[in-house]
DNA sequence: TATCCAAGGTAAGTT
DNA sequence: AACTTACCTTGGATA
């Protein structure tokens, strides 16, 4: 077993690793001691995270476990590799300036309070297509049972690894979960989603689409890519671009966000997804508008106004 | 105890 | 292109 530690000081903007994998962004992340979005934060301020990343992201082409947990100075890790660094600045983005990034949102009193609320949160970067089977199961979902299908698509489909005397299980392989049927994947209570996730892992096993190809086009042209997947709509190809794909400036219009703006923006709705989508990124500031989206999300999810 | 409702939406069918 | 409706499941609210 590897270990070491990231100073928190060598972080512009500061990290908040429980907002960061807990605030709704991903369902990859799994916490020690069995509880996750539930709903005392102080739970999980100095818990230990972890996470199997599946071989096709690793230098080692081998499944890799990652554990971690933010202590007063530093992110601390244990880990089955080397690379865990490197794999953690990646998947958590903690080469982010968050300051920077804080700076570029317009005034808006009410981001603004999302920002100090949860100050350090960042972006996640989820393997691509761990990040699309998962929300195209977050649909009409609460967080905590989306957390729970990707656990039990994990243990039922992925590759077990031992690690520090337990067994872990790396996120399914497109192959893998292809191979599962519709009824399987409804014994695992995907409901309705059980045939998207099914043929969606169809399309990426076979090559007829991956969810990677999407990152060369521009921003729009990539969300309408993904939505050739099934059970990927507008809103599910938002997140994919967001929490994976590097397009910082993706805002899903998810029910948080639709409130937000008929309570907030108003201006903002257009009558349309595209159009709506635009103007709400406009006003968030371009660029980044997903970190606001992702703040402003969380925020309003654990009960700011 | 029974019924209803909503949860980070999408697909398919109808105008 | 805009509008409706059905869809699995389940914990919590309401009666």
């Amino acid at each position: 077993m590897y270990e070491g530690r990231i100073p928190l000081a060598d972080l512009a903007g500061g990290f908040d690793m429980q907002a960061t994998v807990e605030s709704g962004q991903t369902y990859l992340w799994d916490r020690a001691d069995g509880g996750m979005f539930e709903d005392e934060r102080a739970w999980g301020a100095d818990a230990w995270y972890e996470t199997v990343l599946p071989a096709s992201f690793t230098p080692s082409n081998d499944p890799e476990v990652l554990r971690a947990r933010q202590t007063d100075d530093a992110l601390e890790w244990e880990s089955s590799t080397g690379d865990a660094p490197a794999l953690l600045t990646h998947l958590l983005r903690l080469d982010d300036d968050l300051d920077a990034i804080i700076d570029t949102t317009p005034d808006l009193p009410m981001v603004e309070r999302a920002y100090d609320a949860y100050r350090g949160m960042r972006l996640v970067r989820d393997p691509p297509f761990p990040c699309l089977i998962s929300f195209i199961c977050s649909a009409q979902m609460r967080v905590e049972r989306i957390h729970g299908m990707q656990r039990r698509l994990a243990r039922e489909y992925g590759d077990a690894v031992e690690f520090d005397g337990r067994t872990l299980h790396a996120f399914p392989t497109p192959d893998q979960l292809a191979a599962a049927t519709e009824a399987d994947l409804r014994d695992l209570s995907l409901g309705y989603r059980a045939p998207y996730v099914q043929r969606t892992a169809e399309m990426v096993a076979t090559g007829e689409a991956t969810p990677e190809a999407a990152a060369d086009l521009p921003y729009e042209e990539a969300r309408d890519y993904l939505t050739q997947f099934v059970g990927v709509g507008d809103k599910v190809a938002d997140c994919v671009l967001l929490f994976s794909l590097d397009f910082l400036e993706a805002v899903p219009l998810d029910t948080w966000i639709q409130t937000a703006i008929a309570d907030y923006y108003p201006e903002c709705e257009k009558g349309n997804y595209r159009d709506t989508s635009r103007a709400i990124r406009e006003r968030f500031g371009g660029q980044y508008a997903g970190y606001a989206q992702t703040y402003v999300f969380f925020y309003l999810r654990t009960g700011g106004e």
